[in-house]
DNA sequence: CAATTCATCTCGTCG
DNA sequence: CGACGAGGTGAATTG
């Protein structure tokens, strides 16, 4: 039996002081702080980006991350990565008060300003979550099941190393053919376009070279399936499907 | 001057009869809900995962997207796209009521449950929000500026055609040098890999069998910079590489 | 619908 | 800190 020990703080239409009060009071007991209201979004860092006012909810993570959320899309329209400088400050403009939140980072250097005129709601929820998230259906799943039985692959395929360095970087599955050729897997848990046949071609290039040697290095996508485009790739670059996904459990 | 009519219901510490109510009245007004509570979060579809009891923030767009937030990390634990369905039920589980928020898609057929034992918040928000975002420094904004001054390529630079289309996919920009010589342009907003080599690898391939000419076709990187192993690839490949960025503006 | 590619991608891992 | 690649990538655009 867990300890019920999650706390929430709230207040409703706001003053912007009230609200700036709220706020801060959240930032400071590292809970997660969410705003409601009517905002303008400025962003400035990798690109720059201006969102004019709108009704939006802003999310202030205590790891710094910054989110605003209109009601469409699953991305937020706006954000700022964990790590930010989170800051609340009241303005005096056009002889209104407005509410700021300011989130700050460097490396790269970027700033995402957000300006309220209206606030509906403020919250600050702390909680535990110790739980981390198990996820089946990945690469590393897909790469299991090929290491268990092989023969998935194809009847004497033999895998001799996994992440395999190479100067193109880490081949996913290294190993040998029934007939002793060397073989380069690159696994995908889905339908695989041209990238993927591109990224392939790298491996196998760089372990010919690595090699040093005429004897052909066979280069097998295992995938779901594949697009027309990047089969056609394959097949001009010499190189091998084999359907496969990973275990559904 | 707007009229401000944004909405907000709100309950707190709820009853998970009452937290049910607030939340299936929130869906029916095409409200977004959000719930922060203890819960477990069930997902099965394109992969599968399940995520213990803990304390988050749950995020129920009205176009169908949900979102799983802890208070880590700027994407969500969980989540279901735009496009489903959300449904809320009260279950009887262990001698407990339970709440259950279930986003039902398909194509791909997928489901996320999430599972509350307590509610500390339910709240359904309403507003308008008809701004677009306007964002600079995207890739767009590179194209455009190499067709108002070809010469930041390299002296003579002629472009004749953008997102020209080849077996391999749509080149960014193609063009002719000051020598009449074809010249295929990929662009990058900032610092690329060895995907981007590839990548432009394709295009140039692509185009030098469109033409089935001996004439050499130039393949041109144009981004900020590149990594260490992108540029050993563009120099296997005879590729080149052009340092220019996106306005600042 | 599928296919392709961009993204302020984010995130983890490894050097 | 940078580099590299996976991701339930998402989102836009185009057949």
């Amino acid at each position: 039996m867990t300890t019920e020990n999650a706390t929430l703080s709230t207040v409703n239409h706001p003053s912007v002081e009230a609200a700036h009060d709220a706020i801060s009071d959240g930032l400071e007991r590292d809970a997660l702080v969410t705003v409601f209201g009517r905002c303008t979004v400025d962003y400035e860092g990798r690109a720059a980006s201006r969102l004019e006012a709108g009704d939006r909810h802003v999310m202030l993570k205590p790891d710094g991350a910054t989110l605003v959320h209109t009601d469409e899309g699953q991305q937020p329209v706006n954000w700022q990565p964990p790590g930010c400088d989170h800051d609340v400050r009241r303005v005096r403009a056009d002889g209104a008060d407005v509410l700021v939140l300011e989130s700050l980072r460097s490396t790269p250097e970027e700033r995402l300003l957000v300006r309220f005129t209206d606030v509906l709601q403020v919250s600050a929820f702390s909680g535990t979550d110790e739980s981390d998230l198990s996820l089946s259906g990945t690469e590393a799943d897909l790469r299991t099941r090929i290491l268990d039985e092989p023969d998935l692959l194809e009847p004497g395929f033999s895998p001799l190393a996994t992440e395999r360095d190479t100067p193109a970087g880490a081949v996913d599955v290294y190993g040998e053919d029934a007939a002793g050729r060397t073989v380069v897997v690159e696994l995908k848990r889905r339908r695989v376009g041209p990238d993927a046949v591109s990224q392939l071609r790298r491996y196998v290039d760089a372990v010919e070279r690595d090699l040093h040697a005429d004897a052909a290095v066979r280069g097998v996508l295992v995938a779901p399936s594949v697009t027309d485009r990047a089969d056609r790739l394959l097949a001009e670059h010499g190189l091998e499907f084999v359907s496969l996904e990973p275990d559904p459990g």
